[in-house]
RNA sequence: GUGGCUGUAGCUCAGGUGGUUAGAGCGACGGGUUGUGAUCCCGUAGGCCGGGGGUUCGAGUCCCCUCAGUCACCCCA
């Protein structure tokens, strides 16, 4: 097909990105109205930040990082700004929150699309989508609780069964620093084995614990833990999640070997895995806390909790799971006209302004033509104006799953369909 | 960034060892039914066989390069 050189090639999306289009689309605003919903009724509200932010705000995720140190989208603009495309929610919902102040703590959550600059392969594009939530300005442990709820509850009624919940706890700035050592000398131990990747665990220990690499499992299994240098108060603080947690249903699984991607996490760390999806990328959302974040860039300080979930691995769950989202928003009627003048578009006018859901065909095409697009628009009903009827006040009305045909006055046809039921959604 | 696999019609795919006018199914459009869809029958349109170079009398087919897609690694949603 296209080779996108040749003078003759169609325009194809960018790599890494994809169209969303019916069918599959109706799935997403099904999917976003639902999280919607339960942000609401958690008590969260709305925040819409930039598409794009000052690079120097996301390169507070940590220069050790990948999203920062090779997959960032970053640009000048025309005023010599350095600027970048959103890899993640959390920094920009932040970078707001310093700037507005708003009382806390601030419950928030958002859609929006992310970019990485990396290779694309199955459930990973350049341009992806996250659904996601904040609260900055609380440390109570049960705000940890009601994220993961938020969280997991919006899969349970999306109907996704086969996600579990993953959780660690990555403990406060002192066990951090305590762990790091340990963990960095039992690395050097190791330095045979770890090859050029020494660099990457001096540069941050942490990062090698959670690689998929096989000839690594074993050393990675034998590492020094950081459950086992959480200071008292850390230790505490995790207990009360999981009680919390345990308390409204969830089953947690403790991973000493989830520490997630990012530098700014503290304390609580979570994902939610599907076995639906591949072994290597089988996370279809996850966040934790980022205590020092605020104070980081320039705020005041806020302890706070947060996660994303991506839309496409959700849908690639669903589409695995088999599981039931709403099918394709369907019509109550369509409209078929062998007039040729006013009385369609008139018909159709006050069909759908008294709520109901009708389309028609254009461009006088023939009657069998007509029918045709009728039967594959999904609609209930077929509604004919036809010269012999339409002179006496009468249309046709046809039951498309039945066949069964009806002569309706004009005058009453928008009653008629809706008493004798609109199409359920 | 590294590696594997794949590029033929709008979609899914056929096209032994090179051989001349490149095929099917589905879809689209038109007709059979000039006032009735989902069945059936007939027909039409739609292809620089991803692009470039090479080998050859001859390349969709073999070789090289390139582009694109895809999968995996690193890492992440």
């Amino acid at each position: 097909m296209a080779s996108g050189t040749g003078a003759r090639d169609v325009f194809r999306a960018p790599k890494g990105t994809r169209d969303v289009l019916p069918p599959e689309s109706d799935r997403w605003i099904d999917i976003v109205g639902r999280f919607a919903e339960r942000a609401r009724r958690f008590g969260y509200g709305l925040v819409i930040t930039p598409i794009f932010e000052h690079y120097e705000v996301f390169a507070r995720l940590g220069d050790t990082t990948d999203v920062v140190s090779k997959e960032m989208y970053d640009f000048v603009d025309k005023g010599d700004r350095r600027l970048a495309l959103r890899p993640e929610g959390t920094a920009g919902t932040v970078r707001a929150f310093v700037e507005h102040r708003p009382i806390a703590p601030w419950k928030v959550w958002y859609i929006a699309p992310n970019f990485r600059y990396e290779r694309p392969q199955a459930g990973r594009y350049r341009q992806h989508f996250q659904l996601g939530a904040e609260v900055i300005g609380s440390d109570d442990p049960d705000v940890d609780v009601e994220m993961i709820d938020l969280q997991g509850g919006f899969y349970r009624e999306i109907g996704l069964t086969q996600s579990r919940l993953v959780v660690n706890s990555m403990g406060d700035a002192e066990t951090r620093e305590r762990y790091r050592h340990v963990l960095l000398a039992y690395w050097h131990d190791h330095a045979d084995l770890l090859g050029d990747d020494i660099a990457r665990a001096v540069a941050n220990p942490l990062r090698i614990l959670d690689s998929k690499r096989p000839d690594w499992q074993t050393i990675i299994a034998e590492a020094p833990q950081l459950r086992d240098h959480l200071s008292d108060a850390a230790a505490a603080t995790f207990d009360r999640v999981l009680a919390g947690l345990r308390a409204i249903g969830y089953d947690p699984e403790i991973d000493p070997r989830l520490v997630r991607g990012l530098d700014y996490y503290t304390s609580t760390v979570f994902e939610f895995r599907s076995s639906a999806l591949s072994a290597g990328q089988d996370t279809i959302g996850g966040g934790g806390r980022y205590d020092r974040l605020s104070e980081e860039m320039g705020g005041p300080p806020a302890p706070a909790i947060g996660f994303g979930t991506g839309i496409e691995r959700i849908l690639i769950v669903a589409g695995a799971e088999a599981a039931v989202t709403r099918a394709r928003p369907r019509l109550d009627a369509f409209v078929i006209d062998t007039l040729d003048n006013d009385a369609a578009l008139l018909l159709v006018h006050e069909l759908r302004e008294s709520g109901l859901a009708v389309d028609r065909s254009f461009g006088s095409r023939s009657l069998k033509k007509q029918w045709s697009a009728a039967d594959k628009s999904g609609a209930t009903y077929g509604v004919m104006l036809a010269p012999r009827e339409y002179e006496h006040g009468v249309v046709i009305v046809k039951e498309l799953s039945t066949g069964e045909q009806h002569e309706v006055p004009r005058a009453t046809i928008t009653t008629w369909i809706q008493q004798r039921g609109v199409t359920p959604q």
